[in-house]
DNA sequence: GCAGTTTACCAAAACGTTTTAGTAAATTTA
DNA sequence: TAAATTTACTAAAACGTTTTGGTAAACTGC
C-alpha cells in the first residue's frame, strides 16, 4: 500500500550510472551507449517506471495540461453539447498527450480562476468554450500572453486561435433556401443573443434577406434565454400563436426536436405543412437521421470540433506565436418538400 | 507577455526576509509576527502572488488533484448522464479546493491510464463512474492503495467509498405500486446488464415479485446495449410487439420520453390506457416536472451524487483509512391512476 | 540579575526531475 | 605518435516550494 514510486535515483544507483545518464538515455539523447541506453529502458520498464510529473513540470516550466473552465450559473446549467464537445477535446489531448482540467464557475467568477491558473502555472493553455459578446475571458486571456483557443468567434477574431462553423454562411443557405421554396413567413428560433453564435446565425438570416431584397421582419427571431429547460417548446409556441408562419428555423437540434411537439399540438406537421431547418451538432443521444426528408438540415460535428480545439491549442502551446483558425465542415440534408433551386450547398 | 510569475523568493528580498518566514506567514503558522505577516500579506497580495502548484506537488506529494477517466468506446458515446453527475463533481471540486483532471480512453485501455497515473503521481484520487460487474478498475485501485470512489457499487461494496442510489429499493416499490393497482403484466426497459445498476434494479423488481408471490416472468426486462441511440422507443416498441402489457417500467427517464413516441404510435396513452413508471436523474436539459400525475416516477439528483462522490473522496484523501458509502434520497411521485395503496414509499 | 521560557526569525535540506558545463577515454587525423 | 575530435559518461545547479532543526533576543519569574 501507498509504496513510494520509483525514481531516477533508484534507477541510477541500480544500475551504478548517474541520474544524468538515466534522464538522458530515457529522453533519447545521442550522447548515450546504446547498450547503456538498452540497459536503462530494460531497467525502467521491468520496474514501471515513469518520471514524476510534477517534478517535470517544475523543473520544465510546462505542465502539459490544458484547462476548460465551465460555467456553471446557479448551480443550474450545464449545456448537453459540452459533453460532446468535451468527447473530441478528451480524443484529441489522448492523441497529443495532454491532460485536461476541468473546473467550473460562474460566469463572473470565471476570470478569477483563469487568473489563479496562469499564475500558479496550473496549465499550459486554456479552452474558451460559448464565447458571450466582449467576453472578459478572451480580453483576460490576450494579454496575460497565454495560449488559448476559442470554441466560434467575435470581433476580435484575427487575434487569437479560434474553431468555429461558418454559422452566417449556413444560415444564410438555410433561410436562401426556404425562401425559394415560397415560405415567407419564418420563424427563427434562435439561441441567447448574449452568445456569439447566435449572432452570427442571425447575420446568416440578414444577409439572405438583404440578398433578396426582402425585410428584415419576414424572419422573425425568438432568442432562447440561456438557461432554459425545452426551450425549443416554448418558443415554438409562441411563435406560432404571434404569426401566422409557414417555416421555423431552428439553432439547434434539440429545439427543433422539443419544438416538434408544440408544431403537432398545433396541427402542424413537419414536412407537410410546415417546413423546419436546423443546424444538427451531431449530438450522440440527439440522432438526427430519422428527420432526414423532414427536416432541412445542415450538420456539423461538435465532436471533431473538440478535437481540432485541442490540436490546434497544443500546436500553439509549442509555438506561441502561431495563430490556428479552422471552420469546421457542415453538409445539408435537405428536406423532401424543399427544392434546391440551385443554391449552392457545397 | 509570458512574464515570469512572482514567487516566494521575490518577496523575501523585497521584504528583506528568509523565504522560511514568507512561507509560514502565508500559510498562517504561529511563529511570525503579527507585523510581520501582515507586510508579508500586504506584499503577497499586491504582487497577486500564488505558490507554484508543481513546486507545491512536489515537495508535499499531495497534488489536490482528483482525477476522472471517462469510456469512449469507439469515440461513439458519451453518456448523457455524464455531464450531470460531473456538475456535481466540479461543484464539490471547487468548494473542497481541489481540481479534476480528465481523460478518455476505451474501456480495455483504461486501466493503463490509472496505471500511469497512479505512478507518476498526476492526482490524489480517482473517481469511478458506471462501474461494470466484476469491473477491474475497482480491483486494479482496490490494490493500488490509492483513494478512490466509486458512483453505484458492486459485490465487493463492503471495501470501498461509494456512493449510490437505492436501486433494489425504489424498484421494488415502483413495481410493489404497479402491482397494487392491478398491473399483471410488465415490461421493464431497463439499461445494459454488463452495469452494476441495471441488475440492481431488476433486482428490486424481483424482490417485489418474490414478496408478492408472482411469477418473475410477469415482469419482463428489455436489456438496452451500451451505447445504443433512441433505446428508449425502440425497446418500447419491441416490448408493446411482444407481450400484452398494461405497464411499462423504465430505467430512466430519457428512455421514459424516448418511449413515449412508441406508445403514442401504438395508441397508448400514459395515465389512460398504460401506466408509466421510471427513475427520474434530473438531467437539466429533461425536466420530468410536466409528468407529473402522468408518469409514476422516483427522484433523485445525479448531481447532488456528483457532489457527494468529490466530497467523500476528499476526505478520503486526507484520512486514508476512512470509507464512506452514502445512499442519496429518492422521492416518489405518484401518478394520478396509481393509488398508493398503503405502501411505504418515504 | 539570572535561569527558564517564549517569541520571532532563519539556514539548509528535501522533493524528482532536466539541463549545463564539463571530463576522461577512445578514436581519428596528419 | 602527437594533436584533434568524438564518444560516453557525470557533478552540480536549478526549478519553487515546505519542513526540520535550529538560534538569538526578548520576556518571565523569583
Amino acid at each position: 500500500m501507498n509504496k513510494r514510486s520509483i525514481t531516477i535515483k533508484d534507477l541510477a544507483r541500480e544500475l551504478d550510472l548517474s541520474i544524468t545518464t538515466i534522464s538522458r538515455a530515457l529522453n533519447g539523447y545521442s550522447d548515450v551507449g546504446e547498450k547503456t541506453r538498452k540497459r536503462v529502458q530494460d531497467a525502467a520498464k521491468s520496474h514501471g517506471y515513469r518520471p514524476n510529473r510534477n517534478a517535470q513540470r517544475l523543473v520544465t516550466q510546462r505542465t502539459q495540461i490544458i484547462a476548460w473552465v465551465q460555467s456553471d450559473n446557479d448551480n443550474k446549467f450545464v449545456d448537453p453539447h459540452f459533453s460532446e464537445v468535451m468527447a473530441g477535446v478528451l480524443r484529441g489531448a489522448r492523441l497529443g498527450s495532454y491532460d485536461i482540467m476541468l473546473t467550473s464557475d460562474t460566469t463572473e467568477h470565471q476570470i478569477d480562476v483563469y487568473d489563479r491558473y496562469v499564475r500558479d502555472n496550473s496549465a499550459d493553455g486554456f479552452i474558451i468554450d460559448l464565447p458571450r459578446h466582449n467576453d472578459p475571458r478572451i480580453e483576460f486571456l490576450l494579454d496575460s500572453g497565454k495560449p488559448f483557443i476559442v470554441h466560434s468567434r467575435d470581433v476580435r477574431s484575427d487575434q487569437y486561435s479560434w474553431v468555429d462553423v461558418d454559422n452566417p454562411g449556413n444560415y444564410s443557405k438555410l433561410t436562401q433556401l426556404l425562401i425559394a421554396n415560397g415560405h415567407k413567413k419564418i420563424a427563427f428560433v434562435n439561441g441567447d443573443a448574449r452568445f456569439t453564435f447566435a449572432t452570427a446565425r442571425r447575420k446568416g438570416v440578414d444577409l439572405a434577406l438583404e440578398k433578396l431584397n426582402l425585410p428584415k421582419s419576414s424572419v422573425k427571431t425568438y432568442n432562447a434565454k440561456h438557461p432554459m429547460a425545452n426551450a425549443g417548446y416554448q418558443l415554438t409556441k409562441r411563435a406560432l400563436a404571434e404569426g401566422d408562419i409557414s417555416a421555423i428555423l431552428y439553432s439547434s437540434a434539440l429545439m427543433a426536436v422539443e419544438g416538434q411537439a408544440a408544431l403537432l399540438q398545433a396541427g402542424r406537421t413537419p414536412g407537410e405543412n410546415i417546413a423546419v431547418a436546423t443546424m444538427d451538432d451531431m449530438l450522440n443521444y440527439l440522432d438526427l437521421s430519422p428527420y432526414e426528408g423532414i427536416f432541412t438540415f445542415v450538420r456539423s460535428s461538435l465532436r471533431d470540433a473538440g478535437e481540432q480545439l485541442v490540436t490546434s491549442l497544443i500546436e500553439q502551446c509549442a509555438k506561441p506565436n502561431v495563430r490556428r483558425q479552422t471552420i469546421v465542415p457542415s453538409k445539408f440534408f435537405v428536406a423532401d418538400d424543399i427544392n434546391t433551386h440551385g443554391i449552392d450547398l457545397s
